[in-house]
DNA sequence: GTCTATACGCGGATAGAC
DNA sequence: GTCTATCCGCGTATAGAC
């Protein structure tokens, strides 16, 4: 229901100085307050999630006035596109620069296949040890299962690493047809969204025995999972449905 | 913020003709009205997303007013509860029985792997040929995603399948320790909710190609994926970690 | 250029009439 | 059981102070 057209551009650059109407430092707290804001939305929509979490309750906690969300950003969306991207173009160029070396290193063969999951997966989980990333890997886990309509842009910004990751992966992976390959490549995105949604449950509360378990810990354990995942042979024939006929009764 | 410890339970039972003011007929109206605002709600939560989706335009859609949703549910969130409730508990029981049986014809073994994550994976993916249903596996896949506040009361839906399946998928895994078994259900969990988050888009837009796939070979597809995840050698060491000193620089 | 104050319409929730 | 009226907090927009 919401139109986000024309998002709205307002801090184009702190022009600097150019204005003489402008207050001394005034660039400087325009920028410290952008900055909280930032971080404070970060925290608390990881916390309490995007709906639950109000802009009146950021800015008091940014100690920043209600207004200075729209001026800095334009609107709530605008301000989660923002604190998205801040984390996760460092990530994705990461990606893309680490398997670009890959493939140089193991030319003329395609990369072998656990090294090319590596470069996917552990500079997203490494976020955790970054200051306040611990907040954001919830949202990231979260993205992928939102509905579609407001945060097509940020998948967008994950479409330059599949598109480079695919070929290289299909290389390794010569017994799946496309279809296969990106129905496989869909459960290990699921895999390790799942990981980043509960990162913050280091005492794992209700859906799994509590652990104790470093990023590196959970790299390493993914992608020795999805390797064999995505190796594994094609499967021909459902082994298994007895399905009794009315073992299923109408909706109460 | 939300206080749902006391979750009002207005519906105790339709205490069926008892209150000699009730209409004729209202106790069908009122199980009428009932059916429709979940039915309403499911698809226009998926569709829509939780937040964004208004009583209002709910109520609106199901030709009933606005107030029915505190009537019958107490809640916007505990209409959630019901519809989710609705749909899952059959899954669950399905599960559960279709393991009993499985254990019960190998015994005295341990049933074949691929045979447990069958019966795990294919009630749920299931789901989608009911009518109403390819609404709901989209809000399955997004619970665990879901930050964990108001909603661990549906995430211990899960528990019971939670204990009776992994000591029969350890007992197929025996190179793993308990840490190793946790973390590999939960990729192969994460598989699960991404390709039920996903599965509306028949032709996939932004993140994978385009395909048609039937959910009895999405089920298929799953479980060969994960029998060879969860079956994969414990990784030692780390392959590749080139990690350049200094290839993300500090936060704009 | 940055921030404050204030206003509008819509959201979920509730009390009480019918 | 159902509905109307009402409450308060929400995202958003804007006018004007510094």
């Amino acid at each position: 229901m919401h139109d986000f057209s024309e998002p709205h551009t307002p801090t184009e650059a702190p022009a600097t100085g150019l204005d003489p109407s402008a207050q001394p430092g005034a660039v400087e707290r325009g920028a410290a307050t952008r900055q909280a804001l930032l971080d404070t939305a970060e925290r608390l929509f990881a916390e309490h999630g995007y709906g639950a979490t109000s802009l009146r309750r950021i800015t008091a906690a940014a100690d920043a006035n209600l207004a200075a969300v729209h001026y800095h950003f334009g609107s709530k969306q605008d301000l989660f596109v923002a604190l998205f991207r801040r984390r996760v173009e460092p990530v994705n160029r990461q990606r893309v620069e680490r398997l670009e070396r890959l493939i140089a290193a193991s030319a003329p063969q395609a990369p072998p296949l656990e090294d090319v999951l590596d470069v996917l997966v552990r500079p997203m989980l490494a976020l955790r040890d970054e200051p306040g990333g611990e907040h954001f890997v919830r949202l990231v886990g979260r993205l992928f299962a939102e509905p579609g309509d407001h945060l097509t842009a940020l998948r967008e910004e994950f479409d330059e690493v599949r598109s480079k990751f695919l070929p290289v992966l299909a290389a390794q992976l010569p017994h799946l047809d496309r279809e296969q390959l990106a129905l496989r490549m869909q459960f290990t995105i699921g895999s390790l969204a799942n990981v980043l949604a509960q990162a913050h449950r280091s005492n794992g509360p209700t859906c799994f025995p509590p652990f104790t378990t470093t990023p590196e810990r959970v790299a390493d354990e993914l992608v020795a999972y999805a390797a064999a995942g995505l190796r594994a042979p094609v499967r021909r024939t459902p082994p298994d449905a007895p399905a009794a006929p009315n073992d299923t009764e109408p909706l109460q």
